[in-house]
DNA sequence: CTAATTTGTTACTATTATCGTAACAATGAT
DNA sequence: ATCATTGTTACGATAATAGTAACAAATTAG
């Protein structure tokens, strides 16, 4: 007895995205069983989603020892969804713009479901290169992730809060529950979020929300990272506020008109 | 193509995967009777596949006018899936260094079908920058797409020409299929390919399969672009062509470790 | 402003694609 | 050689999807 609302959804099609999932950057190779167990679906059910899949060109198989991996289907594919992604294409110019006016590094992301997914980034020299993973679960211990927390509605954060267990990234990093949601509070008096070196030593950002100005809700965030040898926070909140909220509105602007929402 | 009455292959997933290639950099919004068309997929059956892709975030929908964009989702897979393919991580460092090298254009490119797959790529300035596609059809009029053809069976050979027609690119781009066969046949021979002009004006590309070791099979090309201006086609010949093959060499080496096959 | 046309959404059932148990084959480990 | 693990195939039961058709919501034309 399909309900009204399994009536227009396709679990087939969920699944086999599920499994195209597994493979990136970290994960190149895994198994059929290793696919089964780490999607829930059944061995024989995995097993024609992975052979459609490798007969479609999204994955293929090792002669040897059968081991799945990306495909030239996934990679082209992979390639026109991210360049094919409009905000991607829309929030590209105005953080070039903002890089090459203040010489700052700058960060954008949005929101998908529980985790931030990196947008764009520009990155002056002075900063240690961090290569960050494109999604990214520690919202407490970011800019980003703060002042996205501190603007999405009340429940939502106490959900988020209720599968927590923060990890001390730094000696910085607030891992207090107490102490992080003070912190949420403040941010959200203050406007903007500041991140003193809890996700990475030596860096200090401020973060500022992209919002969808119809919906009023949060979509993603900006923000400016610091190398803190170079830069004290007063220092940055003395100088930088400004360009951060001119920032944020045109990043706002370009994912209201886009029609980005939670 | 999946065999017929084939058990263990999902047609859904195929159809969802259809849909989801629709979008890209060259057609970033569609609406849902496009879709429809397109894929030949009937409208109900549609409504589901999109629903559910709107609901995993891997589409979004206007709200104003309902049409269809890429979602977060497919940004965040579209990247994992572009940087998680092994092969193009392997040619990465085998490219930069001849680029570094020789200080010279390289390309390579996978096959898919009768499609070349542009993989990596480093450009020299003094070549017009010219932004390829990711897949490319006009294998005929393009170094690396001639050595690919010069290298499959022969049956699959007719089977390209059965469909082609081919476009006068540039004013030497060859057009007779008696040409581009005795072009062919000239490459073979030769063992790399020559692109004189043929694909954009004023660049001439020599081309070397990537061929995998092990099933005796061509699988991708490389080519080197060089800028008519500044090089002879002899000249070309007389000093790079050891180049390109130890390029070809090392990338076939690359791929047959990895199993890429026809 | 209303009618006509297109586009998107829902209801409903027949069909068939998928699920899932289980047996089998192939590979690897002891 | 034996056992354990992983991948592949068979097949019936069942739930998921296809597809017609009606309906709603926009768009466009008159």
């Amino acid at each position: 007895m399909p309900s009204k609302q399994d009536q227009y959804f396709s679990k087939t099609l969920e699944k086999g995205l599920s499994i195209l999932n597994l493979f990136g950057r970290e994960n190149p190779s895994r198994s059929l069983t290793e696919i089964s167990i780490l999607t829930g679906i059944n061995k024989t059910s995995t097993y024609r989603l992975v052979n459609t899949l490798v007969q479609l060109g999204y994955l293929r198989k090792s002669i040897t020892d059968k081991s799945l991996r990306l495909g030239p289907k996934a990679f082209s594919m992979g390639h026109e969804c991210f360049h094919g992604f409009d905000i991607y294409q829309g929030i590209k110019p105005i953080i070039d713009k903002t890089f090459f006016e203040h010489h700052i590094s700058i960060d954008s992301a949005l929101i998908d479901g529980h985790k931030l997914i990196s947008l764009y980034r520009r990155e002056m020299p002075n900063l240690v290169s961090f290569h960050l993973p494109l999604i990214m679960d520690e919202l407490y211990a970011r800019a980003m992730g703060k002042i996205v927390l501190a603007n999405v509605e009340p429940d939502e954060l106490e959900h988020y809060f209720a599968s927590l267990e923060p990890r001390r990234l730094t000696p910085q990093t607030l891992v207090d529950i107490e102490e992080i949601l003070k912190d949420i509070r403040n941010t959200r008096t203050r406007g903007y979020s500041i991140n003193d070196r809890e996700y990475m030593t030596g860096v200090i950002s401020i973060g500022a929300p992209m919002m969808n100005l119809q919906t009023k809700s949060v979509v993603g965030a900006v923000s400016l990272d610091f190398p803190s040898k170079e830069y004290s926070l007063e220092a940055i909140e003395k100088q930088y506020i400004s360009v951060l909220l001119t920032l944020a509105t045109e990043a706002s602007s370009l994912v209201t008109t886009a029609g980005i929402r939670q």
